[in-house]
DNA sequence: GGATTACTTTAAAACCATTCTAAAGCGATT
DNA sequence: AATCGCTTTAGAATGGTTTTAAAGTAATCC
């Protein structure tokens, strides 16, 4: 189960995703403080590899799939990002580290927060013996009505 | 479907598979047939196609991966499976449609049924406008303790 | 029943998100 | 500036799933 991370939405500069990055043991590469510039706006995002290397390319860059994939593993190793439960076949990161809910729009794969308060979970039940939780998530799939 | 033993000739309780296969509006194949055997056994499985296939293989019989992927999605769209989220890539099948939630061993991808009285989800909370919610599931990721 | 038609199964190829490879590039330390 | 070790990169590899088109089989019609 991961902590109650009260995040802040921080708007970083380059100076301070900088230093981020080399507290978590992290070269600050022009291509890590690039992802960084997109993803710790302050603005909560789920991500894609996929979808990031678009709006990288929007922006007139160009950086290879496999960076983007390390970038982001090596963001989440170092608890700068949440993996969520791949979507449509598709890995999710989050920048929301707080513990938090999902609705899935079936349709199109993408993902929006549920305030934490607006749902309870009670009663853990028992883990099988001899094991440990490590999170919890809940997913309520939607789709637009017809 | 084809092997050295290769009857595939109906036992007891066929009849009722294909009954069921019928009222799904599916032809009742030999290999419908089989997969229903293996599936509707009174006993809640969580299975995959390779994992599947592993099983008929052992029984000595043959069975093409997509015709089970046929098999599995036809018998999910026609309500006999629910679907579950992807785990580690794998696409897994539910023989228990009721409501309820999964313990995700995320060592070796085994899920565990976790019993409905034993969480309660209260407050469920607004949907987006103009969504409608489809399913709902709280999966509880564990690993063994060290 | 036998022929016709429509749906199924199959092996192999295609697909596609992700990971791996190994060579070139770059950041840090001296 | 020289070196060393981590990074980036394009392209190949991987692996679960889907597609293809041809062969097989269930249902229908007479």
């Amino acid at each position: 189960m991961e902590g109650e991370n009260n995040n802040v939405g921080l708007m970083l500069g380059d100076a301070k995703i900088i230093e981020v990055l080399k507290d978590a043991g992290l070269r600050p590469t022009k291509q890590r403080i690039f992802v960084g510039r997109l993803l710790f706006t302050g603005k909560h995002q789920h991500v894609s590899a996929d979808r990031l290397q678009l709006q990288i390319r929007e922006l007139g860059q160009k950086m290879a799939l496999a960076t983007i994939y390390n970038c982001l593993h090596q963001f989440h190793k170092a608890g700068l990002l949440k993996k969520v439960n791949a979507v449509n076949d598709v890995i999710m990161f989050d920048t929301n580290l707080s513990y938090h809910h999902h609705f899935l729009n079936v349709d199109t794969g993408e993902l929006t927060d549920i305030n934490e308060e607006a749902v309870s979970i009670a009663g853990l039940p028992s883990l099988p013996d001899g094991f440990e939780a490590l999170s919890m998530e809940l997913t309520i799939r939607v789709k637009p009505q017809i």
